[in-house]
DNA sequence: GAACACAAAATTGTATACAATACAAGTTAT
DNA sequence: ATAACTTGTATTGTATACAATTTTGTGTTC
């Protein structure tokens, strides 16, 4: 349960280790949506046979993050606007009961775990790694997912933070700030005092706070405002 | 839009043709759970090689419903107790939520499809083919997640009653009787009526209907309840 | 110079061959 | 007789070869 960072690989890779490899890449913000994942390339970088590569690329599409075309190959997901809103309004739906489960059933190592997970997300930030706190970030949440003991919603959360690692690269509002930072902080306080309600309400509000930094109007209103920006 | 229940497959064979073939085989309880799928086996079935069989079988593992294991291929998912009582946990999360948006946005031509549903799923019932009846039944909780336009959320949907097919075929109880025929109708007529309240609640009443048909009691209860009937 | 046609290159899809692993049966030793 | 070992077979994992499709580049025509 001790997931590591690093990006070095089994020798021989697998599949799995290469779609793990990927998906961290992604998540981390070193590929953007829209990327050629070209077999071939693919393969020679990790040293293995284009079967492998293969299997790991189909492995992340069914998670969504990458698009695999007939005959057109794979490239990293750029997931629109609507599904945007959907993975948030999916997120909440699941994210509070879920919130409200962990705090039921965390332990003190759980909390510690989370502890040390913000700590270590204040420390990215602070070594100006965005991408490496973005990623820790998201670990939170399928972390506390893990904690309710609900592997199958647990699985869900976590397809549904891979995608949208790609939303915040597409959708971020610049301006808005990073933020959260007391957010998980207060979560954290939440789930060690078993206050249910708390962790549900707090888990909510955080998620409509991340849901409302992102620029997910149409392109219609978009053009719209791109005309207002150059009438000035 | 028009999936149909034929089992024949186009020439030549492509992994998602084989993955959907042996889906609908799974979810008409053709084949037991625990079932060996040898890879040679289905490659000669469908006159394709391994390699096009390997896809189908790791696309249906993803939605659990087949188990791969490293060297040891792969067999029908058999789902434990604990899984089956998260899955229906999480479908009477989603489901419900689900409904009411289906009943602000069903057209008439979505009502019209939910009623062939029901009408197949009857006759199937006629016909004594429960397995064809309850992938209906199945297929009517998808439909109303796709009249819902949550297309991430039909998504989860879709694999939850595709466990819940093997959750059944497990641990249904053979006194309990094959119900829900009105269910389904009153859900369709609150679906139709727009009456977003209505449809929540007959979904949520539903899926716990269904939840309590099981028998997913741990086999510590199974053995003592086995002692009384013993006893007597 | 732009648009189309066609050929060449690159990339993906599938089949097959080979390597590695697991399983089963039979053998030997204790 | 049982346990452990060995060997043979079956099955899966991976690499490679070939087929099919898409993309790219070039030349020709208007």
């Amino acid at each position: 349960m001790n997931r590591t960072i690093d990006t070095t690989l089994p020798q021989p890779a697998t599949s799995d280790s290469i779609a793990q490899a990927l998906s961290l890449a992604i998540h981390k913000h070193r590929v953007a949506p829209g990327t050629k994942l070209g077999e071939d390339e693919l393969a020679e970088i990790y040293g293995v046979s284009r079967t492998v590569v293969r299997g790991a690329l189909q492995t992340l599409s069914h998670i969504k993050l990458v698009d695999i075309r007939r005959n057109k190959g794979a490239s990293v997901a750029s997931p629109s606007i609507i599904e945007a809103r959907e993975v948030f309004e999916t997120r909440e739906l699941l994210e509070p009961r879920t919130a409200r489960s962990a705090a039921t059933r965390a332990t003190a190592t759980d909390i510690a775990s989370l502890e040390r997970h913000i700590v270590d997300e204040h420390a990215a930030l602070e070594a100006a790694d965005p991408g490496r706190a973005l990623y820790l970030s998201g670990l939170f949440h399928t972390e506390i997912a893990r904690i309710a003991q609900q592997a199958t919603i647990a699985g869900f959360i976590e397809t549904l933070i891979a995608r949208s690692s790609l939303i915040i690269a597409l959708y971020w509002r610049r301006e808005s700030a990073l933020c959260e930072k007391h957010a998980h902080h207060a979560l954290v306080q939440a789930l060690a005092d078993n206050d249910e309600d708390q962790a549900e309400a707090l888990m909510r509000s955080h998620l409509v706070d991340l849901h409302s930094a992102l620029d997910l109007r149409d392109r219609n209103e978009r053009t719209l405002s791109l005309k207002d920006a150059l009438s000035q």
